[in-house]
DNA sequence: GACATATTTGCGCAAATATGCAATTATAAG
DNA sequence: CTTATAATTGCATATTTGCGCAAATATGTC
């Protein structure tokens, strides 16, 4: 694991390490469509442009997906990506340490 | 998933996503015995202060183990109750859609 | 074009966070 | 008791972060 591997992985555990913001991801996770941001927001405490900053950051992390569909924009959660990266930290805290110290 | 079990999971990723407390986990990881804060501050670009800041966040979150050995702290990394925090979240992403939207 | 809805952005603010340095505490060794 | 090493804590500071509000932007409808 080196240091860019590292900060990517930081970034993205800092993402979800937001309590509003896992909150949009929960919600997203048991949607099985694409939502829009005002369905969202209604999921966590903060106002139409709160969600709007916090989506920006999941999506800034590879964590969401966005389309724009007419006058609304829906995100889904990228789940196979957000697994990868997880199962990645994963397997280093399972790993037997390398080092006798 | 409650607001409780969000927020419980939401603090150790946020635990988590700092650069270098993350590294310090990587060392631990890589470590079969104990190690005390000097060494573990080989590790991270923070002084002894804040290498003691970072651990007291990870042990405060659960994630890492303390234990006095005379002159020394001595640091370990609760592999298991990290692992299996990291798989609550890893179910919720995993799992099938709930509501039809 | 006028209006409505959805989203983003600029701004300011308060709270949280990370950090280094110096002082303090805890323990061991002489 | 004095000294040395390990770790924590108080303090000051700089930066980041989350938030709401109002304004701006984007798109659809009439």
């Amino acid at each position: 694991m080196n240091k860019n591997e590292a900060q990517e992985l930081a970034g993205l555990l800092k993402a979800l390490g937001e309590f509003n913001r896992l909150s949009l991801v929960y919600k997203l996770c048991q949607c099985k469509v694409p939502q829009n941001a005002m369905c969202l927001c209604e999921c966590c405490s903060v106002d139409a442009s709160g969600v709007s900053r916090h989506l920006k950051v999941l999506s800034q992390e590879g964590i969401v997906s966005s389309a724009r569909k007419g006058r609304e924009i829906q995100y889904s959660l990228n789940r196979a990506e957000v697994l990868k990266r997880l199962y990645k930290l994963i397997e280093i805290i399972e790993a037997e340490p390398l080092s006798e110290t």
